[in-house]
RNA sequence: GGGCCUGUAGCUCAGUUGGUUAGAGCACACGCCUGAUAAGCGUGAGGUCGGCAGUUCGAGUCUGCCUGGGCCCA
C-alpha cells in the first residue's frame, strides 16, 4: 500500500461466486418452527397428504396409537413417543404410503376421580354428597382440557396425524364401542363373577389395579404365633406349629397354615431359655415348637429361647392345628388344615406360612387349590373388622379419617394383645419391609376378599371364531404371528400371557365405562340378550356411559322383569377401554383398516396397552390386532438414572423447544438407540445442537452453491469427473441405506450416516475441493456444472432423506430454494439411478485420501514450524511407490485433491529426509513452497500468473472467467 | 426375590462367523484460514471395551459368577 498507490488493484471479489442463499446460519428455531406449523396448518397438510396418495391408490399404512392418559402436562417420555410415531408417519408417507394415524386419549379411571375429589375437598364437599352424574360431568371436563393441552404439546413437536378427528375413550361413541365389547364377552360366555382377594385402599374405599400400587417401605409390627396341634404323630400333639407375620390384623382371618414338601421340619423341645431377661418372655423350658430346621435358630433367638432338643422330624401331611384365638371365642374354634404350596420358602421366617385366603393372593390360590372355596370375609370396604368377627368387630386396619390418614389402625395391636392373652404369642419385633401402598394416595393397602367379574383365560370358547381353544391359547397363537421391534418383546409378552391369572375387569369406581348387564338374583347369571345388549349401546352412544347410570332400569330391561335382576354398577378396568381402542378407531372409519400395522409404546405396555389390546382383541376377534409391536425405552436423565421432580433432574420438552426448538428433541429422538433406555439432559442437548448445526449448515452451504442453478446447466453422469461420480456413488450406497433403516424402524441408521456423509464426504472433502471451482470457475465451466448437478442432486436427497427425522429444517430448506413449490412433506423418495453405483470409484477415493492425509501431514509440520500457513502456499512433491495408488491419480489434477497451489507427483521411494506417515506406507512427501504469484482472484499461488496481459494479476483460469464476467456486464 | 433388557472414549453410536497397535461423528486442546465466519480445514489428546474367573494359540466378541442401571412383576 506504500509504493503502487497510483495503481490501485481490482477488488476481484464482485466476480468470486460467492455462496448466496437467504438461509441463515442460525436456525431461530424457537421462532421459525411455529411459522412452518401455521403453514403446514394452512394447507391442512396431514388430509392434503392423504387425498394424493388416495387419488394414486397407495398402499395404506395404519399406526394406531397408544392413547395417553389425558391428565398433567407433556413430559420427555411423551415427546420421545410421539416423535417416534412421527417419524414412522412421516417416512411412510416419504416412502409412498397413503399413513392412517389418529391420535388419542386414555380418559377413565382413578387417577382423574382422584383430582376431581381434592378439587372437592377444596371446595368443602364430600364425594358423597355430590351425584354420579355431577361427578362424572367434572371427571370429563377435566379429561378435555387435559386433551387439549396435550394435544397442543404434541402438535407442537411437529407431528403430524388427524388431531380434528382425534379418539378419546370417553367420547359417547367410543363408550358404547367399549360396552359393545364387553358385551361380546358377556355373550360367548367369557365373564364369570367370582371372589377373590384384591389389592384395596380403604382410604380410597376402592380395589386398585395393578398399575395402581406401588411399593415402599414401612416399619411393620412382626410375630411368632403358637398353633396348637390339634392332631399328629405323639411327638407332635402338645406342641404348636410357629408361624411368623407381618400383618397381626389377618390373624382373625386364618383358615390355614402353608407348608412346603421340600423343607426338612423339626419338632424342638425348650429346655432352657435366656438368663436375665427384662421381661417375662412368652416360652418356657418344657415348650414344644415346631418349625423348618433351616430356620429354628434364627425363631429361638427371637423368643429368647437359649437351648433346645429336636425331639423328631416333623410331617405335616394330614396335621391339623387349632387357631391360636381358639380358646378366647367359639368364632375361632375351628380346624386350621395343614396346606403345601410352593409359595413356602425357609429363606425367612419359620418355614410355616399363615394363610388368610381372603387377605393374599397366594393364600387365595393354595386355598383354592386344596378343594376349599369358602373365602371368609372379615374386613369391610373401609378397612374394619365386620361385625360377626369376635373380639374385633369395628376396629380399623387402617386409619381412613382425621389426620392419621392412612397409618395403620389399632387392629395389629388389639390382635397381639388377644394373642397374649390367648397366650400364643411367641415372640414379636419390628422390620423394615417393602409394603404396597396406593400410587395415588399414598397410603398402604391391603388385600380384600370383594366379589369381582373375571374374565376367563382358561376356558373353552365355543362361538365360531374361537375353534374351542382357550382365551390364553388364543392370545399365545396371536403373540406368535407378530413380528416385534426388538425381537425380545415377543419372549417377555408371551412369558407374560402365559402365566398371567384372569383378567379382572370390575372396578367399584364412577368414572369409567360401566359393566352395562343386568344379573339373574336366582341364578347369578348374567342376563344374555341381545336386544337388551343393542338398546343399552343405542342409549350410551346418544347420551354416554351416564344414561346407564340416570336412566330408569326399565329403559334397558324392556320386557324382563325388573324384580329378578340386579343391575351392575361397576365400571370396566380402564385397561379394557384401552384394549377396546381398535374397535372403535380401526373399524367404522374410512381409509383406514383392522389389524393395524403396527403399535408402537413405551416397554411397559407389554403388560399394559399390548397386553389388553392383545386380550380383548384375542376375545372378540380371534387374533391381535396388530401385525407388529415397536417398543422404545425409557428417558433417564444425564446418568442413566430414573427422572423425578424431587431430583431436580427432569427434562421438560417445552423449555427444551422453547429454549432450542422441537426440531433439537427430534434430532436427538433419531440419533438414539431407542429400544434402550436413552438419557437427555444438558450436555446431550447440547451435542445434539452441535449436531443439527453441522447437518443445518450442510444444507445451507448446498443452497448458497445452488444459486441460480438451472436444469440447462446440468451435466451426464458420464461427463462427470471422478470426485462427482464418487459423491453419487454414495449417494446410491446411501439411499439403500435409508430406505432399509426407514422400513425397519431404524431411525438412528438414519441421521448417523447421513450425519456422517455431511461431514466426511461433502464438508471435509466434496466441498472443501470443489470450493475452488464453484467460487472461481466461470459458469459454463463443466467441472463447476458437474459439482452442481451433483449437489442438486444432494439436496434433493438430504432434504428427504430428512424430513421424516428433521422436517422444520428441511421444509425451510426446500421453500428456500423453492418458494412456490408444494411442501416437502408432501415429496417421496426419489429413485437413484443404479448407474450411480461405483465400487471402483469408491476405491479410488480411499486411496486419494491416504495419499492425501500424508501431505497434510508434511504440511502440518512446515505450519508448526512457522515456515507455511495456507495450504495455498505449498506445492508438495509427492513420492509414490506403490503403483496401485499412483494409479488413482489417473487424469486427475492432485493439486486440486490436495487443496494445494501446485503438487508434484512421482513414482519412486523419495528422499530419506521427505516426510512419511506409518500407516501409509510408501508415500513420502517434501513440502515444496509454491512458486510463482499470488492469483488476486482464486489465491493459488502458480507461475503462470501474470501471463495473461489483460489480467496481470489472474492465473489464466481466473482471467479467462473474469473476461467472460466482464463480457457479460459490458 | 422372579422375568426381560442393558453397561465400548466427555456425548451419541460402529465393531461382521473370536484374529494385528479397539473405530466414527460430535465435544475438547492446539494450529491454519478469514471469500460457508457464532462458519470452514487440519493435527492431537482421550478407552483396564462395568468387574472377576474360565474356554482358546488368541476374547470387546463365547461361558460362568459378581456388580451398576432400567422396565415389568412379587
Amino acid at each position: 500500500m506504500a509504493d503502487d498507490a497510483d495503481k490501485p488493484a481490482r477488488d476481484y471479489r464482485e466476480t468470486v461466486f460467492l455462496p448466496d442463499t437467504p438461509f441463515p446460519m442460525r436456525a431461530g428455531l424457537p421462532v421459525k418452527e411455529p411459522e412452518i406449523l401455521a403453514r403446514w396448518a394452512k394447507i391442512d397438510l396431514y388430509k392434503t397428504i392423504r387425498k394424493e396418495r388416495q387419488a394414486t391408490g397407495a398402499p395404506l399404512f395404519v399406526l394406531h396409537d397408544g392413547p395417553p392418559y389425558a391428565n398433567g402436562a407433556i413430559h420427555i417420555g411423551h415427546a420421545l413417543q410421539k416423535t417416534l410415531k412421527d417419524f414412522v408417519v412421516r417416512s411412510r408417507f416419504a416412502m409412498g404410503f397413503d399413513v392412517d394415524y389418529v391420535p388419542g386419549w386414555d380418559c377413565h379411571g382413578l387417577p382423574i376421580e382422584w383430582k376431581i375429589e381434592e378439587e372437592l375437598r377444596g371446595q368443602g364437599r364430600r364425594k358423597d354428597e355430590v351425584s354420579k352424574a355431577e361427578f362424572r360431568e367434572r371427571c370429563r371436563e377435566y379429561a378435555a382440557k387435559w386433551i387439549d393441552v396435550q394435544r397442543e404439546g404434541f402438535k407442537r413437536l411437529g407431528v403430524v396425524g388427524d388431531w380434528d378427528n382425534r379418539y378419546a375413550t370417553m367420547d359417547y361413541a367410543s363408550e358404547a364401542a367399549i360396552v359393545g365389547e364387553f358385551h361380546k364377552f358377556v355373550t360367548s360366555g367369557q365373564l364369570y363373577r367370582g371372589s377373590k382377594p384384591v389389592m384395596w385402599s380403604p382410604v380410597e374405599r376402592t380395589a386398585l389395579a395393578d398399575a395402581e400400587v406401588e411399593y415402599a417401605d414401612v416399619n411393620s409390627p412382626t410375630i411368632w404365633v403358637k398353633f396348637p396341634v390339634v392332631e399328629g404323630s405323639d411327638a407332635a400333639r402338645g406342641g404348636s406349629i410357629v408361624i411368623w407375620t407381618t400383618t397381626p390384623w389377618t390373624i382373625p382371618a386364618n383358615r390355614a397354615i402353608s407348608y412346603n414338601n421340600d423343607i426338612a421340619y423339626g419338632v424342638y423341645l425348650v429346655e432352657a431359655m435366656e438368663e436375665g431377661l427384662e421381661f417375662e418372655p412368652w416360652a418356657k423350658a418344657g415348650d414344644k415348637l415346631i418349625v423348618a430346621d433351616k430356620l429354628a435358630q434364627d425363631v429361638f433367638k427371637a423368643a429368647k429361647i437359649a437351648k433346645t432338643r429336636r425331639i423328631e422330624t416333623f410331617d405335616p401331611q394330614g396335621v391339623t392345628a387349632e387357631h391360636p384365638l381358639a380358646g378366647l371365642d367359639s368364632y375361632y374354634q375351628f380346624a386350621v388344615p395343614l396346606l403345601d404350596g410352593d409359595h413356602v420358602t425357609d429363606d425367612a421366617g419359620t418355614g410355616f406360612v399363615h394363610t388368610a385366603p381372603g387377605h393374599g393372593a397366594d393364600d387365595y390360590l393354595v386355598w383354592l387349590a386344596h378343594g376349599h372355596r369358602e373365602i371368609p370375609e372379615t374386613v369391610d370396604p373401609d378397612g374394619a373388622y365386620y361385625d360377626h368377627v369376635a373380639l374385633f368387630a369395628g376396629l380399623k386396619v387402617l386409619e381412613t379419617e382425621g389426620k392419621k390418614v392412612g397409618k395403620f389402625g389399632p387392629a395389629n395391636a388389639a390382635v397381639q394383645e388377644k394373642l397374649i392373652e390367648a397366650g400364643r404369642l411367641l415372640a414379636r419385633g419390628r422390620v423394615e419391609h417393602s409394603y404396597p401402598h396406593s400410587w395415588r394416595s399414598k397410603a398402604p393397602v391391603i388385600y380384600r376378599n370383594t366379589p369381582q367379574w373375571f374374565i376367563r383365560m382358561d376356558t373353552a370358547i365355543e362361538d365360531g371364531v374361537h375353534d374351542g381353544k382357550t382365551l390364553r391359547e388364543t392370545a399365545l397363537t396371536a403373540i406368535e404371528a407378530t413380528t416385534f421391534y426388538p425381537a425380545g418383546g415377543k419372549n417377555r409378552i408371551r412369558a407374560m400371557v402365559e402365566s398371567r391369572p384372569d383378567w379382572l375387569i370390575s372396578r367399584q369406581r364412577a368414572w369409567g365405562a360401566p359393566l352395562a348387564m343386568f344379573v339373574d338374583k336366582e341364578t347369578n347369571q348374567p342376563l344374555v340378550d341381545a336386544d337388551l345388549n343393542k338398546r343399552i349401546v343405542d342409549l350410551i352412544a346418544a347420551e354416554g356411559a351416564d344414561a346407564w347410570y340416570t336412566r330408569p332400569v326399565s329403559d334397558f330391561l324392556g320386557e324382563h322383569d325388573p324384580e329378578r335382576y340386579e343391575k351392575v354398577e361397576d365400571i370396566l378396568d380402564v385397561w379394557f377401554d384401552s384394549g377396546s381402542t381398535h374397535a372403535f378407531t380401526l373399524e367404522n372409519r374410512e381409509h383406514t383398516r383392522w389389524p393395524a400395522d403396527l403399535y408402537l409404546e413405551g416397554s411397559d405396555q407389554h403388560r399394559g396397552w399390548f397386553q389388553s389390546s392383545l386380550l380383548e382383541s384375542s376375545g372378540t376377534r380371534g387374533r391381535a390386532p396388530y401385525d407388529a409391536i415397536l417398543t422404545h425405552g425409557f428417558t433417564m436423565d444425564e446418568n442413566g438414572e430414573k427422572m423425578s421432580k424431587s431430583k431436580g433432574n427432569t427434562v421438560d420438552p417445552e423449555v427444551v423447544i422453547r429454549e432450542s426448538g422441537a426440531e433439537i428433541i427430534r434430532l436427538w429422538a433419531s440419533m438414539i438407540d431407542y429400544s434402550d433406555d436413552s438419557r437427555i439432559g444438558k450436555t446431550i442437548l447440547a451435542t445434539t445442537t452441535d449436531a443439527y448445526r453441522k447437518l443445518r449448515n450442510t444444507v445451507r452451504y448446498l443452497l448458497g452453491a445452488l444459486a441460480g442453478f438451472e436444469e440447462s446447466e446440468k451435466v451426464a453422469l458420464e461427463d462427470m469427473p471422478p470426485l462427482e461420480r464418487f459423491i453419487l456413488h454414495r449417494l446410491h450406497e446411501l439411499d439403500g441405506q435409508v430406505r432399509a433403516a426407514y422400513d425397519a424402524y431404524l431411525f438412528q441408521d438414519v441421521s448417523r450416516p447421513i450425519t456422517e456423509f455431511c461431514q466426511v464426504e461433502l464438508s471435509q472433502l466434496f466441498f472443501d475441493i470443489r470450493r475452488d471451482a464453484l467460487y472461481c470457475d466461470q459458469p459454463s465451466s463443466l467441472r463447476r456444472r458437474a459439482a452442481r448437478t451433483v449437489m442438486d442432486a444432494v439436496f434433493e436427497r438430504l432434504t428427504v432423506w430428512l424430513a421424516p427425522l428433521i422436517p422444520f429444517t428441511m421444509e425451510e430448506a426446500w421453500t428456500t430454494r423453492f418458494p412456490d413449490a408444494p411442501s416437502n412433506c408432501l415429496r417421496v423418495f426419489p429413485e437413484t439411478p443404479s448407474a450411480w453405483a461405483n465400487p471402483a470409484e469408491a476405491e479410488r477415493w480411499a486411496k486419494i485420501q491416504a495419499v492425501t492425509s500424508v501431505v497434510t501431514g508434511a504440511l502440518e509440520v512446515e505450519r508448526r514450524e512457522k515456515r507455511m500457513g495456507a495450504a495455498l502456499e505449498a506445492a508438495p512433491v509427492v513420492h509414490i511407490a506403490d503403483a496401485g495408488l499412483l494409479a488413482a491419480f489417473d487424469g486427475l489434477d492432485a493439486a486440486e485433491l490436495f487443496r494445494t497451489s501446485q503438487a508434484t507427483l512421482v513414482g519412486g521411494d523419495g528422499p530419506a529426509g521427505a516426510f512419511r506417515l506409518p500407516e501409509t506406507p510408501g508415500v513420502a512427501v517434501e513440502p515444496v513452497k509454491a512458486l510463482g504469484a499470488k492469483c488476486a482472484r482464486s489465491w493459488r499461488i502458480l507461475p503462470e500468473v501474470g501471463s495473461d496481459p489483460r489480467y496481470p494479476e489472474l492465473s489464466l483460469r481466473d482471467a479467462e472467467a473474469v473476461a467472460a464476467w466482464d463480457a457479460e456486464r459490458a
